[in-house]
DNA sequence: GACTGGCACTCGCTACCCTGGAGTGCCAGG
DNA sequence: CCTGGCACTCCAGGGTAGCGAGTGCCAGTC
């Protein structure tokens, strides 16, 4: 039994006018503002047939019909047409993202564009350390006995940390060291540096073993254990809009979801192999978040993807607009990450 | 026409209760659970003196009495008790900064310890550039014209930015500018860093004049121009608690206002004069914030500040517990950086 | 067989009224 | 100066009625 032409037709236009309107919607009005050809009565038998099948659904009998996250699935998949992107649009991204000086800045400018952009709630996950690979590393002396330890990245990312030291060491061996872990691991992807960090150990002059060592588990531990990505969030004002009012109710569980980075980067983390996610409903994991919908994607210099974003909304948003703006500032940053 | 002993205890005493119950207070109710000497009449009489005064208010003839942001404003700076934390905040305190591993990690933990411990909205200030001193500055060749210019200050912060060279660099080069700025710069407060830059610029080889102006430049702008001051917000959750409900219809304009970095640095930032700041409604500058109250102080490591923070809520708040939570974070943050 | 017009029915929303209770202001008396 | 008492005000809550939108179903038409 599949849905025939008319009754998508119907499904669609339900979609578009209760994510207008905010208001469930009734046959009469459906065949009024869409100019179907057929009549309200019509209209209602394939209503009646969707709701059996699970795409739309009535809040109470005799109110009109509103989507459910089946029938916006079916819509995102099948139904809707993408929207580009108008001119102004465009150039409004390019100039919201024009002049960032650094990595920071270009986060924090995406994320509020994105917020800005679809009026809902955004989130950009900082590159991914593990994604990138390692450009510069530097040791300071702190004092005889404490080196800092500032590890740059070909995305701009920067982490420091203290090492401190079993014995003392001077200014001519903090530089013969530096000299050493740059020569070994500069340009290696970060996922791949446990084994060189190893060799480090191993090979290293045997009077410098016990620095060397404590050198080497920091960096690891940096590297690696380090599984604390930065994020940052935008457009939280958005969940109080007018028009979003029974999502109203709801408006607790998810700003202590989006205080969790942890959720976050399950959000829109690990959107590594789809081009473009889109999570309606109960289809997210998180408990707090069913009754939203994600729209996520992953970001990066050319085709590589170093980090994710996307932006978080009732189930009832604007999917079209929602996710050509997304793909557009993905791709927007790509660029700028492209360029540094 | 001082107020006499009674009449601040009765205010204290509707303070107390409304903050309790965020229901407005009547005399009887407040001579049963006070215990006090007199009847409910008399105090009915003080309570019309105190509005005459502007320290309390009717919200509709014949409801309850609510503190006026002057009622406040009295209760705090004379009323009310400092309440000493419990030992087991103390311990969750301390146990909540202990093991953080680096300055962003600070900041993120006293950020949410805050925010916890005051079931309000906290702000952090990452510690200012300008109140810090340059522990190290690295460049590093990025290409032969480009270099990556990372600068390291005492409060562990990290800043980098890129410079574009007039003319191309080999590695030697770089390395004897490294040494130079370092011996001009380091140690030197951040305010106080122009004068020393433009010497550099005066002193410098004439052959290497035009890349130490670019330098020059780009160290300029990262310092001083650089007001972009970052912060660390948590707890936004909290403007949803049950019994803030009146407060939530204006829960729209708190989230915005929260958002524009500017904003909150306006709040928190510039605490440097006073050691406590406590701001009553309408007291605040910022218009979308009247209605709501800030307590804010500086941080840092022994007695320099080099950053604020403080909490925000409704002005119907426990003045009392959040300020001496706010001031034992900060106390315990300053600890933490001196440490380090 | 598919579509249409009509009709009876359901049910949420709003407005309205009413009453109960809490609280006040004021006054006369201690 | 304080107290008890009293009349008054006004919010909150609950119950009711009317309205309107929308549905489901049925008989009729193309």
């Amino acid at each position: 039994m599949p849905l025939d032409e008319r009754k998508l037709d119907v499904l669609r236009a339900i979609v578009e006018d209760y994510v207008a309107t905010q208001e469930p919607v009734g046959s009469r009005a459906l065949v009024e503002r869409h100019h179907m050809r057929v009549s309200a009565a019509t209209v209602r038998n394939d209503m009646a047939f969707l709701e059996d099948e699970g795409y739309i659904r009535q809040p109470h009998t005799s109110a009109g019909r509103v989507p459910t996250d089946r029938g916006y699935r079916l819509f995102v998949d099948k139904l809707s047409r993408i929207k580009p992107l108008s001119p102004a649009e465009r150039r409004a991204i390019e100039r919201f993202l024009i002049g960032a000086v650094d990595l920071d800045d270009v986060v924090h400018r995406t994320v509020r564009l994105l917020a800005q952009v679809t009026g809902q709630v955004a989130v950009v996950q900082y590159p991914s350390l593990s994604r990138s690979s390692i450009r510069h590393l530097e040791l300071v002396g702190v004092s005889t006995t404490r080196l800092l330890l500032v590890m740059i990245t070909d995305t701009g990312r920067v982490e420091q940390r203290v090492i401190e030291l079993p014995e003392t060491v001077d200014d001519a061996e903090v530089s013969a060291i530096r000299t050493v872990i740059n020569e070994k691991l500069v340009g290696k992807r970060l996922s791949e540096t446990p084994i060189h960090i190893q060799a480090l150990v191993d090979e290293v002059d045997p009077t410098r073993i016990g620095m060397m060592s404590s050198i080497a588990a920091v960096l690891l531990e940096t590297l690696i254990e380090r599984t604390d990505e930065r994020m940052a969030l935008a457009g939280t004002a958005n969940l109080t809009r007018a028009g979003v009012l029974d999502f109203h109710g709801s408006i607790r569980p998810i700003l202590e979801a989006l205080e969790e980075e942890v959720v976050l980067l399950k959000l829109i983390g690990s959107a590594g192999e789809e081009p473009l996610r889109v999570r309606i409903g109960d289809e997210n994991e998180i408990e707090h978040l069913r009754g939203t919908s994600v729209v996520s994607t992953g970001y990066g210099p050319g085709a590589t993807i170093v980090g994710g974003l996307g932006v978080l909304g009732p189930t009832r948003m604007d999917y079209p607009a929602t996710i050509s703006a997304v793909s557009a500032v993905a791709r927007y940053v790509g660029e700028m990450l492209a360029q540094a």
